[in-house]
DNA sequence: TATGATATGATACAACATAACATTTTTGGG
DNA sequence: CCCAAAAATGTTATGTTGTATCATATCATA
C-alpha cells in the first residue's frame, strides 16, 4: 500500500474513532491535500474538486470541511500563507508533537517537522519573561526549498 | 521626551539617513501604530487616520506606506494576523535581530523581542536535514497576554 | 520655471473568509 | 419501516485583506 492510500486508511480510522464521519466530499478535500503535496488555498482545493471529480463543492462547504479535518488533526492550516496542508503524521501512532512547518516561499512546498521538548521550554521561558503564555503554539517558517535554490 | 515622541524623532533620523521622505500621511499612520501599541490591521489605520486627524486615506495609500514603514524597518507584518505593528526597536541603537513576536489572542497586544543566536541556529539545523535553508526569517507565535488570562 | 522623480488618489477587482438561513442526508428510537 | 433529531451540505450575501492600473499631485533641482 503507498503512503496516500495508507494515509487515507487511517485517517478512516481516525474518524471512526472519534465517532465521525469521513464522508466523500470530506475524502476528496483531504485527497486534494495529500495529492498536491503542498499547501493549498480552499478556492484551489475548489478547483481540484472540478477538475479531479468533476464535483462542484461551494467554497462555503470546503472550509467546514477544513474545519471538520482540523479537528480531527487530519490537516494543518497556514496562517501566515492562508493555506492548508495535510498532517504529515495522519499514519503516525505516536502523539502529535507541538508542530512546526518550513514554508518554500517559491513552490508553496511544505515540511513539517517536530519541535523538540527542550526548544518548547525555551520558547515558553521566554514568552514568559515578558508575559505571555503560550497556549497551542505552532511554528510556521518561510523558508526556500533546496529544489527552487537550486532553480536560480 | 516620553516614548512615543522618542519614537517618532528616531522615524525622522532613520529617514534621513536613508535619504527617504518621512510625509505627513507616513507620519500618521506610524503614529497610529505606536499609539495603539498593538496590531493593526491597513482598514484599522484607515479608521484611526479618520478619527484622529479628520483624514481621508485610501486603502490603496496605506497598504503603500506600510510598505515604505517597512523598508525603513520601522514596522513589521505579522503574517498570521494579517495586522501590522511598530518596530519596539525603532530608539535603539543596535543592529535589529531576528524578531519574534508573541501575540495575544484575544487584545492583539504584542511584544517583539529578539531570537538568541543559539536558537537561530537550531531553528537553521533543523530546517537543513528537510531540505531549507531559511532567508529572512521572522518567528510569530500566538498566545495570550497575562492580562488577558487574569480576566477570564 | 521646466523636468523627472516621488507620493498619493481613484477605481476596479482578486483572493480569502464568514454569517445566516434553507435543504438534504443520515441515524436511531418507536 | 417511519419519523424526528442531528449532521452535512447548499445558497446567497457580505465582510475583510490585498493588488493592479492608470491618473494626478507634490517635491527636488537644475
Ligand atoms: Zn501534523
Ligand atoms: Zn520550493
Ligand atoms: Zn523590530
Ligand atoms: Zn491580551
Amino acid at each position: 500500500m503507498n503512503q496516500y492510500d495508507k494515509a487515507m486508511s487511517a485517517a478512516e480510522q481516525q474518524c471512526a474513532q472519534s465517532g465521525s464521519r469521513l464522508t466523500e466530499k470530506r475524502k476528496h478535500i483531504l485527497s486534494g491535500l495529500l495529492k498536491s503535496e503542498k499547501a493549498l488555498s480552499a478556492y484551489e482545493l475548489v478547483d481540484f474538486c472540478k477538475n479531479e471529480y468533476n464535483e462542484s463543492i461551494p467554497a462555503m462547504s470546503v472550509y467546514r470541511i477544513l474545519d471538520f479535518l482540523q479537528s480531527e488533526r487530519l490537516v494543518h492550516k497556514l496562517s501566515t500563507a492562508n493555506k492548508y496542508v495535510a498532517c504529515s503524521h495522519i499514519t503516525c501512532k505516536h502523539e502529535h508533537e507541538v508542530p512546526q512547518f518550513l514554508i518554500c516561499s517559491e513552490c508553496q512546498h511544505v515540511e513539517e517537522i517536530g519541535i523538540s521538548k527542550s526548544l518548547i521550554e525555551t520558547l515558553q521561558k521566554n514568552a514568559k519573561k515578558v508575559g505571555f503564555e503560550l497556549v497551542s503554539p505552532q511554528l510556521e517558517i518561510n523558508a526556500i526549498c533546496h529544489t527552487c535554490l537550486d532553480k536560480t
